[in-house]
RNA sequence: GCGGCUGUAGCUCAGCGGAUUAGAGCAUCGGUCUACGGAACCGAGGGUCGGGGGUUCGAAUCCCUCCAGCCGCACCA
């Protein structure tokens, strides 16, 4: 089906085009009429016409006849309302549509995701919380859209201070190490690795000489390597199936898998004649970013010590991603400290011609979370917080919450419940802003069942499959007549309507957050609808058009939530 | 110092490819309703959109400048 904003969009488009080729009605939703096109001035500027004789130029020349009424307001606005027939019919698809006239890509693009990234051997904490849940709100989006994706999570899994983290392997015993690594306490073996390296020189200069055992490949140092990654591994998984994330061991693609291919990057930097040694290190120098002397700023790919640096890997990764994996686009949900790093990256990697002008690249920058002081946040220790206690915290809320409003569901299925509130309450708080601002974590406003909020938003939803209980037999769609009389039906209407459009402009701009807004839209046009229209009390076809908006209203809930990793569960 | 990001109601945030009266949630106050889940609905108060200048018929939105805060700026990723 062709959405409603298309549909206005194509026959604007055609009066446009009378005037000026290609000229942009600005078409969005309003609130004077139900859509507004605010293209005209822009277009009687350039021509240096009057606005208004350009409106009624383009209000004369578009057929609009069986979609919507038109008028000229104010300068030259054009504010358009809605046929009711335009609306029934719209309706009507929808309701046969499973999609909810969110078009499937005809043909997708091969889009890579980096997200996520912990480290081995190191907790995974808030500082990776956005990059999980926005990296994977987009990977669902991307998916749903029919594109196919590629999850890339670049584990930190190589670097000197493995060195370190195998001899603590080794004196703590194989045995005893993964038992402490498999029940997660993984910041606790990293601070001992750690502590001893600082204060034992014997044990330093063990570890320096596993990190050459390590690179040289020996292969019992490699074994026990593997040791570490895969413990990290599995625990990593558990935090991912805590947080209902999609990213499996298969899309693990750690810094080590690059080792391989850090040579030929160096080489072919060389062969390209970008690389210029200074102070001992082998760099390139992009235009465009200066040190603090003002002086040009390097990309070092390989290390006075004839290491490599993260610039390599980061490289050699994007080289992959472009000429092996043939990704059309290339996302990065990295944090906004990084954007430097990934410029200069992308920077260099077009500099010698492996980051082709077709394949979008891009940083996917978000910002920081931070605490009720607007500082970093932290837990009242002063030290990061786990990932698993953040989630747990919620879990425990959302149980007391449960408990207080009397839920008749307990057991598994309570608890259950309760991890997919909080899942909401975290996730929905994390996507509900724009992407690159910080945001404060505070765990009562997120997890309130009022507000904008994730388990608001399910509320509407349990709500709507509450109706379809008490309704008892089975309920088709049928074939209701959308006559949507009651104001509240029509602004309930106006909005089911505008998820393609919501969806596309969200994935687009890769901003999550206009998927949330326009669900919680909608919620709050349903609770206004529900209370002023009775759905189950009323009769004949008016009862079969409301329940019809309420399976609208439902489904457009669960697809939007789904598609941003939340699970609308049908009963609270 | 250079670069980047941020500054919108008491609080948390939308809006920023310029446009018709600056929105929402929470909080506050006032109403509604013997209600299909009141975890509701309707309404009110509350903002010189950090300050100043400029472009424009029109600026929260574009440009300049200043102030405040955060982040980055060579071998840790």
């Amino acid at each position: 089906m062709t959405s409603t904003y298309e549909t206005l969009l194509t026959r604007l488009q055609v009066a446009f085009d009378a005037v000026e080729l290609g000229a942009d009605p600005v078409l969005r939703t309003s609130d004077r009429g139900d859509y507004q096109a605010n293209g005209v001035m822009a277009l009687a500027k350039r021509l240096g016409r009057a606005p208004r004789d350009v409106a009624v130029e383009i209000v004369g020349a578009a057929q609009l006849d069986d979609v919507a009424d038109v008028e000229i307001a104010g300068p030259g606005f054009l504010n358009l309302t809605l046929r009711s027939s335009f609306l029934d019919r719209q309706l009507s698809s929808l309701a046969l549509d499973p999609r909810l006239g969110v078009t499937e890509a005809s043909s997708g693009k091969r889009v890579i995701i980096d997200y996520s990234a912990p480290n081995v051997a190191k907790e995974m904490h808030v500082g990776h919380l956005r990059s999980t849940v926005i990296g994977d709100a987009l990977a669902r989006m991307y998916r749903y859209a029919g594109h196919e994706v590629i999850a890339r999570n670049h584990v930190g899994d190589w670097g000197t201070n493995f060195g370190m983290l195998i001899e603590h392997l080794l004196d703590l015993g194989e045995d005893r190490a993964v038992a402490t690594l498999s029940i997660g306490d993984l910041d606790a073996f990293y601070r001992e690795a750690r502590v001893k390296f600082d204060a034992d020189d014997a044990f330093k200069e063990r570890s320096r000489a596993r990190v050459v055992s390590l690179q040289g490949g020996d292969p019992e140092t490699l074994r026990l390597w593997h040791v570490l990654v895969d413990e990290s591994l599995a625990y990593f998984n558990e935090v991912y199936t805590k947080l209902d994330v999609t990213l499996t061991s298969s899309d693990a693609v750690g810094e080590s898998y690059y080792n391989d291919m850090l040579e030929g990057v160096v080489r072919d930097l060389d062969d390209a004649g970008l690389l210029v040694e200074s102070e001992g290190a082998l760099c390139v120098f992009p235009s465009g970013f200066q040190n603090r002397e003002g002086e040009r700023l390097p990309l070092i790919v390989r290390k006075s010590d004839d290491g490599f640096g993260y610039a390599a890997s980061d490289l050699a990764a994007l080289r992959d991603r472009v000429t092996t994996l043939h990704g059309d686009e290339l996302l990065y949900v990295v944090g906004a400290p990084q954007v430097q790093h990934l410029e200069m990256v992308f920077a260099v990697a077009r500099l010698a011609h492996w980051l082709p002008d077709a394949v979008r690249c891009e940083q996917v920058v978000f910002g920081n979370v931070l605490g009720a002081d607007h500082k970093m946040f932290k837990s009242r220790g002063g030290e990061t917080v786990k990932l698993v206690r953040l989630v747990d915290e919620a879990i425990e809320r959302a149980y007391v919450i449960l408990d207080e409003r009397g839920t008749d569901i307990d057991g598994d299925a309570k608890f259950h419940l309760a991890e997919q509130i909080a899942r909401a309450a975290i996730k929905y708080a994390d996507l509900a802003t724009e992407r690159q601002h910080d945001y404060v974590f505070d765990l009562d406003r997120m997890i309130a069942f009022e507000g904008d909020t994730g388990p608001y938003l399910q509320y509407a939803h349990a709500r709507l499959r509450s109706i379809f209980r008490r309704l008892g037999e089975a309920w088709q769609p049928g074939n209701a007549h959308f006559a949507l009389e009651a104001k509240a039906e029509r602004e309930l209407a106006l909005g089911l309507v505008g998820l393609p459009e919501a969806f596309n402009s969200s994935l687009s701009s890769l901003q999550p957050h206009r998927l949330c807004t326009y669900l919680f839209d909608v919620a709050q046009r349903f609770t206004s609808f529900y209370d002023a229209c009775p759905v189950l009390a009323s009769e004949g076809a008016l009862r079969e058009e409301r329940l019809a908006l309420c399976e609208l209203t439902s489904r457009t809930l669960e697809l939007g939530l789904s598609v941003l990793g939340i699970d609308a569960p049908d009963q609270m």
